[in-house]
DNA sequence: CTTGACACTTAACACCGTTAAGGACACACT
DNA sequence: AGTGTGTCCTTAACGGTGTTAAGTGTCAAG
């Protein structure tokens, strides 16, 4: 038969392809398996269980992320940084059906992340914080596009994808009773790019305003 | 035998306290059923499937927050009450073992959730706020304190319990080439509440830099 | 030619959400 | 009194899940 070759990255790689048909819960290992010509408990030669799957492919998702959402190899102001940084984070968790909730629920073992994080504390420090603030807006940042994006697929499973169930109309109509929730509800369900963007910048100004940002 | 009333409430409930036990994976419908001294399909006359239970288990969360972390009547500046909206959101969500999961998870259908945000919108509003900006102050704010939950939770499963797996000397050990990376490594892990509550105050502080807040 | 590590298959286990069918019980109607 | 009728639950079962144990074939080293 065809090129029977089967380590961690291939698996992880057909995983992820198969995950953006099906998504997370239609991701089986027989499923995936059966993606390789193969018998489920094969995998389990290659990873003790499926969260150690799940992890790898958290992995993947990571050096994608790196491979092409920060080419700039100069340090830019760290507004720019963190904003193209959590940018990309966005972006690389917007590739696959239900890659937030695969990333954030996996555990990184190796030091994959510390290059970016040490990069992101670097950048802060020489622009003259405490490490501890510089830890804080990082991690604000980071929870904040975690949990954005999270909501984000939620409602609306792949990008170029359609609303479900409830049109705004019919929601318009049920909740005659509050005038500015009803008002707000096309401005909560739109325009995710750019209202992601701007709350980004709003937590890059206060940190500026709280920890005193130069430059 | 016993009180052999069985409703919506009680069993959501039930599985709310059984949650907290077993945690979201452990939380089967068998499980829930014993503990109700009935069989699991009996769920199902209440309950058109799990995911409806869940969503009770989260509108349940939701009533219980309104009853213990927004006690004060009197409307405040926007900034205390997006602080205390989030930081009662937060101490909700941490009742529960993997509380932001199920809750994130979940869709509401009732109206249950447009008094708090209409209020929201309202006060807003009243400040001099657009619209939009009150919209993007709130879903920037909420999804900062989804996502923060969610990582502790990850991290940590319930508030008074110990560090798991790794410890933070080790940690710093095999982070040897990233001194900033492990020195942050004990600000990232703990002081949970403090650094929450940071945060939040860096997007209040975002906001009025950039919209413009007065009082 | 044998040994043994590697990479996989077959078979099975316990558990999961869910459905179908039926049974026990209370209450209304004639 | 008897007959529905609707409510609430049980028993049995189905297909699917992650995971383990044991066995099979391949292939390089001694």
């Amino acid at each position: 038969m065809g090129t029977t070759k089967i380590d961690r990255s291939r698996v992880a790689d057909t995983a992820l392809r198969l995950l953006n048909e099906v998504g997370l819960d239609g991701l089986s290992l027989r499923a995936i398996a059966k993606e390789l010509d193969v018998k489920a408990p094969a995998l389990y030669w290659h990873f003790k269980d499926k969260q150690a799957l799940l992890d790898e492919m958290a992995t993947v998702m990571y050096r994608q992320m790196l491979d092409e959402g920060l080419p700039g190899p100069t340090p830019d102001s760290w507004q720019e940084q963190l904003v193209a940084y959590n940018s990309g984070l966005r972006a690389g968790l917007l590739r696959y059906r239900d890659g937030a909730k695969v990333y954030g629920g996996a555990k990184f073992t190796g030091t994959d992340h510390a290059d970016g994080l040490e990069s992101h504390l670097r950048t802060m420090v020489d622009a003259g914080f405490e490490l501890w603030q510089a830890v804080r807006a990082g991690t604000t940042a980071y929870s904040y596009t975690m949990g954005f994006v999270s909501e984000e697929q939620g409602v609306r499973p792949m990008p170029d994808q359609q609303r479900e169930g409830f049109d705004i109309g019919e929601r318009a109509e049920r909740m005659a009773r509050y005038p500015l929730a009803a008002a707000a509800g096309a401005e909560i369900f739109a325009h995710y790019d750019e209202r992601f963007e701007d709350g980004l910048r709003l937590i890059v100004a206060g940190i500026e305003a709280r920890y005193g940002g130069r430059t």
